[in-house]
DNA sequence: TCAATAATAATAGTTACACTATCATTGATT
DNA sequence: AATCAATGATAGTGTAACTATTATTATTGA
């Protein structure tokens, strides 16, 4: 299997993190340090000490803090549209095709060969707890404009273009793809957190399985299916 | 109508600011200042020059900037449910009162006379676009362990209790309405930030009816009415 | 091979926010 | 009027975020 590599929109960054040492250094080592200690907690300073580095090389890579966090929950948001694309190909039927990407969304990842300088497991603890905060700031206007969710957007176009092929009378499918979207983590952050917000934690299934099914379960509910 | 005060946990705050003109006075401006600045651009600096008075004041009532704003949410959970435990009374059909319950928690607020210090109509902005950062923090097992979420907590249970009663079959009437509660409010945020993620913003009808006519579409196509 | 130049990294700040320790004032009680 | 407690005001401290300047390294041309 060849190397790839994700492109992203060029506004996320200063200078492209993918291009040198010291860039795959700071993704590396930012997505550890964020899951360990979160978002608030995590410092340039920090971070620098850990890559034996300073905080103005990595301001060369990124304008700042919340920007380098746009950035790999960008990533990840492209590679999960990348895996929804590669697990969908071939497969005809779009409601085989939705519940593949359901599947995909919800499902507890692993470390993915295929890019073996991100921790996927660390990142998507990090999507969980803190992806939200990509967008609820003062700058989401501007930000937007400037592409910096156009993973995001590209993701849910893409599993709610499916939903539309399957039932073109549903008034809703962007509302309903972004809900289920923002379900699938929100609800691992509850069952871990303030499980009385959610049923997925009770028995022997496992969370990420009963995430699934609970999903699927609300959008082919939704959708007439014919 | 005699004047009422919603009880909150003694935990949200150091001194009960609702028994004091100062505090009456951090609240409101509290409101009106996150919902202008931002909750990152509010500064207890910025607050005490506003009520003519000084930080450590303010830390009086509050351990923390945080636990203002986790005070504020709690009261618009608990202010939702009031008006939700009002709307529904009398009501014998609970598919009535799921209704009555999903059109107040959609519904475009407006200042309620019966508190009249309270700006309802700001505070739901707040909400939409502040209210997930009260839980996604290093400190959420601690916070909900010290009752700081029991509005919110107590509002989905409220909720997901008339869905058992309607279809005492369905295995997810709390993460159904978790999920529900999140999209009333991050359905809105789309709409006026990244309307690509939503179907809420084309048409003649307002906003706020159509998350209404969304979200019970996606409620009652989960749930058996028999 | 070496000097010039450009790219990158390291050093040393500055500002502002979150929070705290201490002191001053007011108001209630005896 | 004196005492004490509650409350408010003053004056800090530590640190994060960011920036301006200096040093180092790499590249290129003669």
């Amino acid at each position: 299997m060849p190397a790839i590599q994700l492109l992203l929109n060029k506004n996320l960054f200063v200078k492209d993190p993918q291009e040198t040492e010291l860039g795959k250094k700071i993704i590396k080592e930012s997505v550890t340090m964020i899951d360990e200690l979160g978002f608030e907690g995590f410092t340039f300073k920090k971070l620098a000490a850990k890559i034996d580095s300073t905080e103005a090389s990595i301001y060369r890579y990124f304008e700042n803090k919340h920007r380098l966090l746009v950035y790999v929950i960008a990533w990840y948001w492209n590679w999960l549209e990348y895996k929804i694309d590669f697990g969908t190909h071939n497969i005809e039927n779009p409601v085989d095709r939705l519940k593949v990407a359901l599947k995909i969304i919800t499902e507890k990842k692993e470390p993915d060969p295929l890019f073996p300088q991100v921790m996927e497991d660390a990142l998507h603890r990090i999507v969980i707890s803190e992806s939200n905060k990509t967008f609820l700031t003062k700058t989401v206007d501007e930000d937007n404009r400037d592409g910096l969710f156009r993973g995001f957007k590209s993701l849910c176009e893409k599993v709610a273009s499916i939903v539309t092929e399957i039932d073109a009378s549903f008034k809703y499918p962007h509302s309903l793809i972004s809900t289920v979207m923002q379900a699938a983590h929100q609800q691992v952050f509850y069952a871990e957190h303030i499980p009385t917000l959610t049923d997925l934690n009770q028995e022997e299934m496992n969370i990420y399985q009963k995430n699934e099914d609970f999903l699927q379960n609300v959008v082919f509910n939704c959708i007439k299916t014919s």
